[in-house]
DNA sequence: AAAGGACCTTGACCTAAGTCAAGACGGGTT
DNA sequence: AACCCGTCTTGACTTAGGTCAAGGTCCTTT
């Protein structure tokens, strides 16, 4: 099996297609490569087909006019991104970027919209992956907007705690500089908030590793309760 | 042609479909009436199928532990919503409820489905359907974390121009206090930008309708420029 | 091992916007 | 016409978190 349908076959958007359906939409695939930091896309240019990640990392992001940045996605192997354009107008929303070195592999929009007209299980996937980030845009929004930046990283903790299985100790997937971008903020005072939490005995932070040392409060924090000096 | 059925021609979601489909379609409607006020679901709530504006005006909002709202959408005639839990997972990400007196379309999860399978175009149409809206929330998290709150109401008055047809006199077609949630603030902080936005001639407001004195600049307000004193 | 640079942390300060409280306004009802 | 009640406005005050500037830490490169 190529590396190209390896990379299909675990992808949910992919799910319960048969291995003839796999090789088929696998005919139609580009693969490409990206250095770390080389942009893939800007907000705003014609998009002829979406992403998929193979191998690295890749974020999706808002830049304002003073060159500030909100990420709204990280993918990883396996997920799909850029295909607004492919159903909707014909511009991508937002910028995209490899977050380290990449092979991305590359639908085109005119035979994808065939095969998804043909296999109607490959059209129910790709609304289920619109569904789900849907989903995590209502999340997103309501962070940004209802909860205060301890209760967003805290959230996030939780939620990469979920990510890695259980875990009690959880290594950060991006830098720090990343998530406060992800998480709205800056650095400064992301760093002010690990300090808070560490001396709140909340958790203990190494480097990218933290450990949580108490859950329950983090998930208090993340539904609202306040952190106090 | 029914009620329904005339809803349902004029909805961009049914687009292209034949006249024979639309009453097929149409046969698996059910019909809803709401009060104004009334909830048509919580976030959480299971869902087993999804709406779509008939009469009448729905805001799908999300609220914090202490009471805080923040919308998300706002729909008229024409416009489906709650699909998420259709296509992924089965629970509401957000809050519906009815702005005013309306009556609703409500199409089961289960002959959906079936519908799209046998319909590449409807699944096509649905694609572009949560396609726009992704296009929208990438917009509205831009908005609330890079974009001053000023710069958000003139983004909203001239988005409000384009949809009433590039008239310099428009109306509100809400409340000022659900416009306040809608961009993320208070109605106390979006009544002093009025009030500041009048003072610069950028705008007048008699109760509920604005005219825009001065286009050019509401958009370098918009694009990040800064409302002085 | 020295130098350079990316990334992170800390401190002092500032400001946009939220909170709290008191009215004002306006449309509908008796 | 007086009264309500929901909606909006205004003022005084507070604060979360952003800005600016100065180091610190650690990793990479030579």
């Amino acid at each position: 099996m190529s590396d190209i349908q390896d990379t299909m076959a675990h992808a949910p958007l992919f799910g319960g297609l048969s291995r003839d359906e796999l090789t088929r939409i696998g005919s139609i695939v580009q693969q490409k490569n990206y250095k770390r930091g080389q942009a893939i896309f800007w907000d705003g240019d014609p998009g002829i087909g979406f992403y998929m990640v193979a191998d690295g990392k890749v974020k999706i992001y808002k830049t304002s006019a003073d060159g500030k940045e909100q990420i709204l996605h990280i993918y990883g192997p396996g997920h799909p991104f850029g295909e607004v354009p492919v159903f909707s107008g014909n511009r991508f929303p937002a910028n995209a970027q490899a977050l380290e070195k990449s092979r991305l592999l590359f639908f085109p929009r005119k035979d994808f919209i065939q095969l998804i007209s043909r296999h109607p299980s490959l059209a129910l996937n790709m609304l289920a992956v619109l569904s789900m980030r849907l989903r995590q845009f209502t999340v997103q929004v309501e962070n940004l907007s209802l909860k205060e930046v301890p209760a967003r990283l805290a959230s996030y903790l939780i939620y990469l705690t979920s990510e890695q299985a259980g875990a009690l100790i959880v290594d950060l997937p991006i830098s720090k500089g990343q998530l406060a971008s992800l998480l709205g903020t800056i650095p400064e005072t992301l760093s002010r908030i690990f300090n808070k939490m560490s001396q709140q005995q909340l958790i203990s932070v190494e480097g990218g590793r933290i450990e949580l040392l108490n859950r329950d409060a983090l998930e208090d924090l993340a539904a609202g309760a306040r952190l106090d000096e």
